[in-house]
Order: structure tokens, then sequence, then C-alpha cells
DNA sequence: CAGATCCATGCCTTCAGGGTATCAATGCGT
DNA sequence: ACGCATTGATACCCTGAAGGCATGGATCTG
């Protein structure tokens, strides 16, 4: 049932070498041992890795696909170890999930400043999966809008921002200055929800080229600017608020003093998310 | 040498029960079997996971670690198991790489309505391993920007952009029009190579701050416009050019399908990335 | 056509993984 | 304070997968 990190460098071999003697040798193993040993992941993955001429050997697709996700997987096997011995001589690691669009950098250089010896990630969050990764512990802490699915979490607010449309430059509505939700009405609009692309680019690209528009918070149309869209606020849509969320049962130290320096340095912080420039 | 995944799954469950007899019921093992398997563990890694005081079982930091990192490793099999299997039924993946401020979805699009069997997926490319990417398979095709190491690839020059300097709008250069290099001697450029950091929003963060102004492609500019920075045409500046990357070896069908429709569709296109709005 | 090369199969050995029985230590109730 | 229950660790045995060696069958080559 679970996967063999040991068939799966055995195959890797194989595939590098493109023959059964040089592969094992590689490994110092035996030669039948590799070929029992394929054979077996081949029938527990349920697919043919190679086919095999008796005189020599090459890859199916599946075995050229299983060759890609084996580079991945083995680079994450290393990275996720390496973490674990840091984690194990005390380095300190703070994962900071932000939702497209909001600006953290700051929080995270004053935070930065007051812990040094904790290591930062951020990590940039799909909109379709805002809140999961601090309710799985992905993230300490993350930026995020409402709504989102707060079981579980505590999150604090910290601004607002109005939602704009986004058109395309040669939409009739792209003279106005600003528009309503009535004059919305009968457009196409593109629901961000229809599908989990690994991109909101996409959406933007097809606002482009007319297939229709969407209504964004600022702050994400402000971040795929392009000559050929514009924005337009629309005055009656209701402010999309920002907040800060940590898991609820979250005590750590770093966790709480980023807490207290990113909301001191919103304090003091001349931009505010809520001004539109 | 090679992590067990299948003790891993072990430590999961003990660390999820917190108690060795109930998660070795839930794994349907005896519970010795479990405490062995465990020590196996914390012995192959060479860390302590666990506290184990002969009436509960607690997790160490290192431990904690190892949990989360599990929780994305059992991720990565099962979706690449789920790649292989998906090749090996015949569907076929097209990875698209693109290096930041590059719009592809245009020629993803047309290439998509050409070939609607082949799953297409992006991937950003971190500005500091545009090239890697490719080289290893992780991407079939990229847009990429010279300069970048060439060996092992072919690629097909699409375009060229300015470089642009992004300033505070404070900084006394932002009030003029265009810019030249001798204008900016003194100033404290932001090397982009000094820091492998994973966004470069941050680059962009400490120049809001007066860290420092960057000289960059237009288009990475246009990528991360602030309300806070501008930015200013270099005119002695070298163009950067664009190009549509493959590995030389890449002679699959789906390759250069993808190659045909994306340079027809450069042909055809109204917007060059040449032409500054 | 004979020899070389290459992958597959059969058989034996070793050892990690799993089971049962039991011990040692710690809480907990009386 | 003492006895009992609970929990993790240890001892010992058994099974099966992994590995080695010998060899077979197939194909290419001179």
């Amino acid at each position: 049932m679970d996967l063999d990190l040991r068939k799966l460098r055995y195959f890797v071999a194989l595939a590098e070498h493109g023959h059964f003697g040089r592969a094992a040798e590689s490994l110092y193993i035996a030669q039948p041992v590799l070929s029992r040993q394929i054979r077996a992941l081949e029938r527990e993955l349920g697919c043919p890795l190679l086919t095999r001429t008796t005189r020599s050997v090459q890859l199916t697709t599946a075995g050229r696909q299983l060759q890609e996700e084996a580079r991945v997987l083995f680079a994450t096997v290393d990275a996720g170890i390496r973490r674990v011995h840091e984690a194990d001589r005390g380095v300190q690691r703070l994962v900071v999930g932000f939702a497209t669009g909001l600006h953290v950098s700051q929080a995270v250089r004053a935070y930065a400043a007051t812990s040094p010896d904790v290591q930062i990630e951020l990590l940039p969050l799909k909109w379709w999966e805002q809140d999961a990764p601090l309710r799985d512990g992905r993230a300490d802490v993350g930026y995020l809008r409402r709504p989102f699915d707060e079981t579980g979490l505590r999150s604090v607010t910290i601004g607002s921002e109005p939602k704009v449309a986004c058109l395309p430059v040669t939409h009739p509505l792209a003279r106005r200055r600003s528009l309503t939700l009535a004059e919305l009405e009968g457009e196409r609009i593109l629901d961000a929800h229809a599908r989990r692309t690994s991109s909101a680019e996409e959406k933007f690209e097809l606002i482009a080229s007319g297939d229709g528009i969407a209504v964004v918070p600022l702050s994400v149309a402000r971040s795929y600017l392009r000559p050929d869209l514009v924005h337009r606020p629309v005055t009656d849509a209701e402010d999309v608020e920002t907040c800060l969320v940590v898991a609820r049962d979250s005590r750590e130290r770093r966790v709480l003093d980023f807490l207290a320096v990113a909301t001191r340095t919103l304090g003091t912080a001349p931009v505010r998310l809520s001004a539109v420039d």
C-alpha cells in the first residue's frame, strides 16, 4: 500500500542508466534483484513503467512521469528532513501566509528585526484555500480576506478595502469613473470559484480578451495591473475585510510575538489598506 | 539510509493519537511493534521525536516539524502517483513555465483550443532558477528572459523589453520622465541575486521603504505596481530579450505543437512585449 | 552459426517487521 | 501508604521480503 522509496530509487537509477546490469552495479546490488524490485514496483503501481526488449530498456510514458515525480519527491524528502533537523537544533521557523495582493513585508521585516533567530518563510495562499493552511499547520499566521471559514481560527480585523470591477479598456463602462452593482447587471461575471486554476492571471487574461468581467478587492486588481485592463470602484459593493489570522490553539512565543509586532506595525503604518489613492 | 514511509505513517498516527496503544490499534498492528518502529525512526533521523513519560507521549519540536513534513510529503506522493496513473491512461500533460511578468495565457488558450486533451499546468519560475526546470524536466516549455544558462536548451527570441528603474515616489529622480545609467551612479542598487527570497515582493518593499532602488525589466515592474513606487525608463540600458525555451532533445508532439501555436499567436498578437504603452 | 550480451527465473540465506508474553514505571483510588 | 490499572519497553519467536548466486531464454553481431 505504501510507496517504497527504496524501489523508487532503484527505478530512478534504472531509468538513468537504461540498463539493468549497470543500474544494479551503481546501486551495489545484483542485477536479478533489481529486475524483481522493478517488477514489484510496476505491480504495486498497477502500470508498466518500461518496455523490455530482452536487449534493452525504454521508459513508457508512465515511467517518464514517475521519473519526474521521483525527482520532486526526493527533493521534498530531503528538504523535510533538513527542516526536522533544524527544528531539533532549536531553529525557530515562522510561516506567514498571505492572500494575493496583501503586503506583509513590512510586518515581516519588523518582526525579523525583533527576532533575528527565527527563519521566516512566506507562503502565498491560493484564493480557494485561504484558511486551510492555517488550520492544518502549513502556516503559523496569515493575512486573509473575509469571508473564509473561521472555525478553529482566531482572527483580528486589520482593515478593509473596496471592491472594484475589472474591465477591458475597450469596454463601454471603462470610461466611467465609478460603477454600481446595478450597472453591472447583465454583464458576464467571471466567478473565481468556477475553476481552481493555479493562478489568477488566467482570469484577467480572460477579461482582457472580452470573455467577461470580474469584481475583486482593490488590492487584487492592483496586483494584476495590465495596460489592457482598467478597474473602477463599485460604489455600492460591500467592502472586503482583511484580517490577521492564527490557529485558535496557537500559544507559541514566535506566533504571539509576530502578532504583537504586526498589529503595532499596522498602527503606525502610514499606509492603511482602506486608503484608496 | 532511505526514509521509510511506513514508519513515517506510523509516526503520524502516533502523533495524532498521542498514545502508543490506540495508535497501534488504528494501524492494525501490535503496540510493541509501533514502539520499536518509532525508536528506529528516531535513530534513523538522529533526533528524538517525542518525550515519553511512561504515562503518556508528547511531541518534541522536531516531532511537530516531522508531523508537518509528513503531511506535505504524503500529499506529494499521492499527487505524484495520480499523475503517473494519468500518464499511463494516456493523459497528456504540458507544463508551461514562465518568468515573472511574462504573460502566457494567450498562447496557452490558443494551444488548449487545438489540443483539448492535454492537461496544461502553469509553473511560475523563480528568477534565480529560470532555466533549471526546463533542463530537468519540471517544465516542458518556458517563457524566459535572457540572460540564462542556455546549455541543453533551444530558445527562440520572441521579443524584447526595455529596463526601467524602480524608485520610491519620494525619490528626487522620480520626477524625471526618463533616466540614464549615469544618473543612477551613486544610488544603492538592490541586486536581485543577493538573496534567494521566495518572492520579489520583498525587494519592492525594500525600495518603498527607501533602502535602495532597482533596475528591472519593464514587465517585472508592471507586475508589482504599487502606489508608493514609480518606474522610469532607463534609456541607455540594454533591452532584455524574452524567449520561448524548450529542452534541446524534446521532440514530443505536444511540445512541438505548443511551439507552433505559441509562435503563431505571437505573430498575430497585437500586443508585442517590445511595445511600451 | 557460435559467442556475447542482456533480462528473467529458481533457489537459498539473511534480516527487518510483526506477533505474544511479560516487565518496569507511573497514576490513581481507597 | 498501598494495591491496582494503565502504559510504554523488552524478550523471544516466526514469517516474508530483500538480496545473492546460478542459470535459462532471447536477441544481436561477427
